[in-house]
RNA sequence: GCCGCCUUAGCUCAGUUGGUUAGAGCGCUAGAUUGUGGAUCUAGAGGUCCUCCGUUCAAUCCGGAGAGGCGGUACCA
């Protein structure tokens, strides 16, 4: 869209977010908590490109020879496809894949970086966002899988959030049993129809905590019409069916509120429900095994779950963060074995007032086939995510993440214009000890205008050195905050100026150490390291 | 993708039953104040009323199409 006289109209693409100085540093502070968890778990940084080649993501149409839409593509000098990447967890399947013989194995790596998704952006949804990765390539045991619920765990704590989330723990394996158990198992591929109507189940199921019982009763049955009105077909089960699946569901859910011991938090035990209906299993584990422990698949998902189960309790973590949850699916693709899920158990407001649905800030599971496009041999994996932008976002909105601007530069005052030179060793002085400083560019005609950049700025002083000051070899120091505290109280103009808020007088050589002692700049010495 | 609502100044929003010069608050610029950021006062700049097509003597307003935003839903690695 050209505006008039033929200008280009600055637009910022949708789905896309500049980020200002108070974005980057709040992000910054993120970043840095997450890594020191995963750093302290054994795991080492590795970056990979932006970029790969689209076979490498998986992501070709299976019908046509170009990409899928919801990735950002285009084809390199030699017509091959390149993608750029939209998760985290096939480019480093690539890279270990492609340095096999010499990377240690187990290998346990993290990776923080941009990714770019071409789909409609919602609350907290952007086409390029960051995500925070690690995985643990070439261990088959369940003790990786539970390393990464307590690592999560742990990075959510890190984050200020202990109590506001909940890891939701289920597994692949429990869930086929689940569908032989409902006439829908067997092998992938046995009948199309077959197929389609497992993976419809398993939308419905993950949708869940969203949409409650009568929801999924809906989509399992005939279909659901949504808030606008727009209709989604069911999935066409019967009764017997969706009763079953019901009764998993919620198995978990009936008992939130009556476990009150540590162990119950993980796989909590069931009670008869108030009203004297319902349960008599001992534990939801057991549940499981009673209701379709014939399955041999699902045998071996509850070994799994009783195997994280004992290590998550004899780490600590049998608290509550950590819990069995039957209703998480994630990603219909690639996962094996247990997927995880870390909510948020507090209601996020936008900026409008209106409280959304935020769901999941990230997530992950064991994913054994990912390497095998690449090798012969079989590798197991298990990772997680988290999503960083998204869960900056859900703070913002709910105020647990600062938005503050930093602190800004000690901002020196041009007031003779032949004493630049002088003005700048300032500077230098000031540069050498650590703080951040610069001397006024601007038109310096008046040093209002000055003084007005420094609190734009969110400058902690600004020096003022006249003819006046240098013939006595002293400066001004002005505490702009201090100074801005004093104001509240005066409303006059006249005082304003001659009262000088925050400002005192030093010898010149005592710069370094006057600045020095300002509150929000010891701050900042100490933040910058 | 599908459904619904919305789009007027940098921001938040009034307004015109279709009629000459479309307004407010905040913000911005300048001045009161050429050595003091806030506050106050004064003045000023800033609009193809989202775009295109149609109806009309006349469209920011009515009709159609499109774009963008928001919400829901679908898909989701």
């Amino acid at each position: 869209m050209a505006s008039k006289q033929g200008l280009i109209a600055p637009r910022l693409p949708r789905g896309f977010e500049d980020r200002t100085s108070a974005d980057i540093a709040a992000t910054n502070e993120m970043i840095a908590k997450i890594r020191e968890v995963y750093e302290r778990y054994g795991f080492d940084p590795v970056e990979t490109p932006f970029f790969e080649y689209t076979e490498t993501l998986g992501k070709f149409l299976p019908d046509a020879d170009r990409p899928n839409q919801g990735v950002f593509s285009l084809q390199d000098d030699d017509e091959a496809w390149m993608s750029l990447r939209y998760d985290l967890t096939a480019p480093l399947a690539r890279h270990f894949a492609e340095n096999f013989e010499t990377l240690p194995k187990p290998y346990r790596t993290y990776r923080q970086g941009y990714v770019f998704r071409n789909e409609k952006p919602g609350p907290g949804r952007f086409r390029q966002f960051m995500q925070f990765d690690a995985d643990t390539v070439g261990a088959a045991g369940p003790e990786a899988d539970a390393e990464m619920c307590m690592m999560m765990a742990d990075t959510m704590d890190a984050l200020g959030l202990a109590g506001k989330y909940v890891v939701r723990v289920n597994n692949r394996k429990v869930l086929d049993g689940l569908m032989s158990w409902i006439g829908l198992g067997g092998p992938n591929g046995t009948t199309p129809q077959l197929d389609a109507k497992r993976l419809a189940v398993m939308r419905v199921l993950d949708k869940y905590d969203r949409l409650g019982v009568p929801g999924v009763k809906a989509l399992l049955e005939q279909g659901r019409t949504d808030e606008s009105g727009d209709f989604s077909p069911g999935a066409g089960l019967d009764w017997d069916q969706v009763s079953r699946i019901l009764w998993f569901l919620t198995i978990r859910s009936e008992d939130y509120a009556v476990t009150e011991s540590s162990r119950a938090a993980f796989n909590p035990i069931l009670r008869l429900k108030p009203d004297g209906g319902g349960f008599f299993e001992s534990d939801l584990l057991s549940a499981f095994e009673n209701a379709y422990g014939s399955d041999a698949v699902f045998l071996e998902g509850v070994c799994e779950f009783r195997a994280m189960e004992s290590m998550i309790e004899a780490a600590g973590y049998g608290d509550g963060r950590i819990r069995i949850d039957p209703s998480v699916v994630r990603g219909l693709e690639y996962y094996t074995g247990p997927v995880f899920e870390i909510e948020l158990t507090f209601p996020v407001t936008n900026d409008k007032g209106q409280q959304v649905v935020f769901g999941s800030v990230g997530g992950g599971g064991r994913y054994d086939g990912l390497v095998s496009r690449f090798r012969k041999e079989p590798v197991p994996a298990t990772g997680f995510s988290i999503g960083v932008s998204r869960l900056a976002h859900a703070l913002k909105l709910t105020g647990l993440l600062g938005n503050e601007q930093p602190t800004g530069p000690v901002v020196v005052c041009v007031m003779d214009k032949d004493q630049k030179a002088g003005y700048q060793k300032m500077v230098a002085e000031l540069r050498a000890a650590g703080i951040r400083a610069e001397m006024y560019l601007g038109n310096p005609k008046n040093v209002g205008r000055q003084f007005a950049y420094a609190d734009q700025r969110n400058s902690p002083a600004v020096i003022i050195e006249g003819t006046q000051e240098r013939e006595q070899g002293i400066i001004q120091i002005k505490d702009l905050i201090a100074g801005k505290q004093a104001s509240r109280a005066i409303t006059d103009n006249e005082q304003w100026k001659s009262e000088r808020p925050g400002q005192f007088e030093c010898r010149r050589d005592e710069l370094v150490a006057r600045i020095s002692e300002l509150p929000a700049v010891a701050a900042q010495v100490k933040k910058r390291g």
